[in-house]
DNA sequence: CAGAATCCCAGCAGATACTG
DNA sequence: CAGTATCTGCTGGGATTCTG
């Protein structure tokens, strides 16, 4: 019964995984900065005035998020510490994000990144370009 | 005819949204860079005695990844210009991949959010643990 | 050993609608 | 305004198999 093998193999390495994520949790904490949106949030609190901005805010200043992603990541960043919720409760109800000393911490460094990133940006362009043409005119059987 | 205009406003948001992201590249380029799998090979390497690893030796110094994922970052990471992919026609074939300077630099960076994660995780983890607590002590409606 | 091709599932993420 | 809840889809990514 080649299936249940298989089944059980599966098992196997989703415990050994797993096993291995709890000895090695900087994996999962670096998992969670590398994530698309939280990168875009801390940057764009980390370039606000005083690292602080509301919900509706940071939806206008990062095009392209959706309500849910933008409330998730925020409330996982809450948790881990990184970004304080302020509620101020007036009649249309106020937000307020701000970063942490530990966030602020944080976005410094995903700051140097973006900074590479905008600085080495061409090169990569080129380099993709260059490779893009050497595969074109290699093509595989045709 | 509310509709077609909702219908209009997504083309529209989504128009811009394309627009947006080629009038700033950084952010596909930041997102390669965020990649799980990206960060994890380009330490992998950077680690690495002359930032140099064979095929395998990367599958074994980074649990959890399989070879399709493998195979796919590596190649992107190549088309990039971050690594470099070196094949050796011996018998039983051998394919070396090493930074290329440009990798090496962001390699750095990497390591210093990787070195923030080790860092500060201790403190990531009281504040999920205080955030957890909290909120197992509020219990919505049961 | 290095990798390509295939199948297939899970979970992420978007749109929509409702609440306080 | 600031969310929450739900449905749905899309693709990221794992297992398996086959080739050079």
């Amino acid at each position: 019964m080649p299936t249940r093998t298989a089944a059980a193999r599966r098992a196997e390495a989703r415990a050994a995984y797993d096993a291995f994520l709890k000895e090695c949790p900087t994996s999962q904490l670096l998992a969670r900065i590398s994530d698309k949106w939280v990168g875009l949030i801390v940057s764009a609190l980390h370039e606000a005035d005083d690292a602080t901005l509301r919900y509706s805010e940071l939806g206008r200043r990062i095009p392209g998020v959706s309500q849910k992603m933008l409330t998730q990541t925020l409330r996982s960043l809450e948790r881990d510490g990184l970004v304080s919720r302020a509620v101020t409760p007036t009649v249309p109800l106020r937000v307020d994000y701000r970063l942490t000393p530990l966030g602020a911490d944080l976005a410094c460094l995903l700051s140097s990144v973006k900074l590479w990133a905008e600085t080495h940006f061409d090169e990569v362009a080129d380099h993709r370009a260059d490779y893009d043409a050497r595969a074109e005119a290699t093509p595989p059987a045709a």
